[in-house]
DNA sequence: ATGTTC
């Protein structure tokens, strides 16, 4: 690989149609275990339509793509594929925000944590929190977090705090096969499992006082955060519209320097299909976390009647929109990367034009996670775009050789932390050695300007699949 | 991530 360092956190390697940028220090450049990672960034440079490859402080190996990843493709020439958007369409996070501190909470907190459990189900095929029927689920497809309020969970206000306020088109649910139908009914309102969690969170630390404050947020408070996607539903729409275009579009995707980087022309039929339905999944995902997040409301407020529970804001990590760069249509592949919106940007509510989009990066279970805030480079670097998340270093398979149940319990337990978790398996895999330290990713895109720290917030309690 | 190996 033919690597340039640009800048201190930046560095550009040549590719074909253009060169990939990723963001990140010299040690993750140099460390042998990213270097399949950034091959994976480098092939996306070889995709008809390329306008940009880049890879952000938490990229790691991902399904053609590598997470951590932005591929941008302009939208007349471009492509649109499964593979740099993920298995789980929307995957994202949502912080909720409470007018309790720790001190008020801290002598309830076990039962807070077992509330929260119980109202929403957990694990590898959790179902049955709510029942729908088939013409329900279509309306969910195209209305999101829209039709989740319409239905009573949540309020109104709580839909302008969501990215695009939980509901994109075109999203048709003729789109959609009925074999995701079968495995959505009765998956909306559950967690599922894998790095998937909800966390009570403490605000340990203000880094920037005036957005902290245009947030809503203050030293010591009581915040909640849910972190879940699209469950089988989404899974299925890739994976149906992965075998369809290798089926009809084997001619087009037969010289990817990888297999699993097919894709679909984004204007081609199949492109356009697969767009609506992957918005579909995507609607899902914001009704799925609206439901959560309002279960999760109901559960704190059954201990804590006089206290107030808000939305903060809810953002997508794995998605592929069409936005406009310099007049330019395109289509932008955030996968395991977070839109990260300046002031005065027009797709912004009013309640945060004046300071930017709250960019919302969860940690590693038992680290940190923090608030940060969009910005104008961003858009003028990053097409918008920053990380999401810690990243993870080491496989699920390394983690259950090295590491026990009682191990992972017993860290968490020593840091005070309450857990609940429905998979042992699960807990080992998602242990927090097993992810890079999210606060070194965050430094990064703080310090390259791909958004501002805002707050840090650590765990006080966490409830897992 | 995932009815955790189509």
């Amino acid at each position: 690989m033919d690597i340039k360092r640009i800048d201190k956190y930046i560095f550009s390697i040549k590719g074909k149609n253009v060169d990939a940028i990723v963001f990140t220090d010299q040690e993750t450049i140099n460390d042998p275990e990213f270097k399949e990672a950034l091959q994976q960034i480098v092939n996306v440079t070889h995709m008809p339509g390329i306008v940009a490859a880049l890879a952000m402080p938490d990229i790691h190996w991902g399904y053609g793509f590598p997470i951590g990843g932005v591929g941008v493709f302009d939208a007349k020439d471009g492509v649109i594929s499964p593979g740099g958007i993920g298995f789980d369409i929307n995957c994202g996070v949502r912080l909720m925000l409470t007018s309790l501190t720790f001190e008020e909470i801290k002598p309830q907190l076990r039962r807070l944590v077992e509330a929260i459990y119980d109202a929403v189900p957990v694990g590898v095929g959790a179902s049955g929190a709510v029942k729908v029927s088939a013409k329900t689920l279509r309306k969910v497809c195209i209305e999101g977090a829209h039709w989740a309020v319409e239905n009573g969970y949540g309020f109104k206000e709580d839909l302008e705090r969501i990215e695009d306020t939980g509901k994109l088109s075109p999203a048709n649910p003729d789109h959609v096969s009925s074999k995701a139908f079968e495995r959505g009914l009765d998956e909306l309102s559950t967690l599922g499992a894998g790095n998937h969690f909800i966390e009570i969170q403490k605000v340990e630390r203000i880094f920037d006082p005036k957005v902290a404050e245009a947030f809503g947020i203050f030293e010591g408070q009581v915040a909640i955060s849910v972190h879940c996607g699209s469950r089988g539903f989404g899974h299925q729409i890739a994976t149906d519209y992965i075998q369809i275009m290798r089926d009809k579009l084997a001619h087009h995707n037969k010289d990817l320097p990888d297999k699993q980087l097919i894709n679909a022309p984004f204007e081609h039929p199949i492109g356009q299909q697969y767009f609506s339905a992957m918005n579909c999944a995507a609607n899902y995902a914001f009704a799925n976390r609206q439901m959560i997040g309002h279960a999760v409301r109901m559960a704190l407020l059954k201990i804590f009647p006089t206290a107030q529970v808000w939305l903060l804001y809810d953002v997508a990590h794995n998605i592929a929109k069409v936005e406009v760069y310099n007049n330019r249509k395109l289509i932008v592949h955030r996968k395991g990367a977070t839109r990260s919106l300046g002031p005065k940007n027009p797709l912004l509510p009013s309640l945060y034009s004046d300071v930017g989009q709250p960019v919302l990066i969860p940690g590693s279970m038992g680290s940190a996670s923090y608030v940060l805030v969009g910005t104008k480079k961003a858009e003028e670097m990053s097409y918008g775009s920053t990380a999401h998340g810690a990243g993870r270093t080491l496989g699920r398979r390394a983690a259950l050789r090295s590491l026990s149940y009682e191990q992972v319990l017993n860290e968490l337990k020593q840091k005070g932390i309450e857990v609940m978790s429905k998979g042992k398996k699960t807990l080992v895999e998602e242990a927090p050695e097993t992810y890079k330290d999210v606060d070194r990713v965050v430094e990064i895109v703080d310090q390259v300007g791909l958004s501002r720290k805002v707050a840090r917030l650590v765990p006080l309690g966490v409830v897992k699949g």
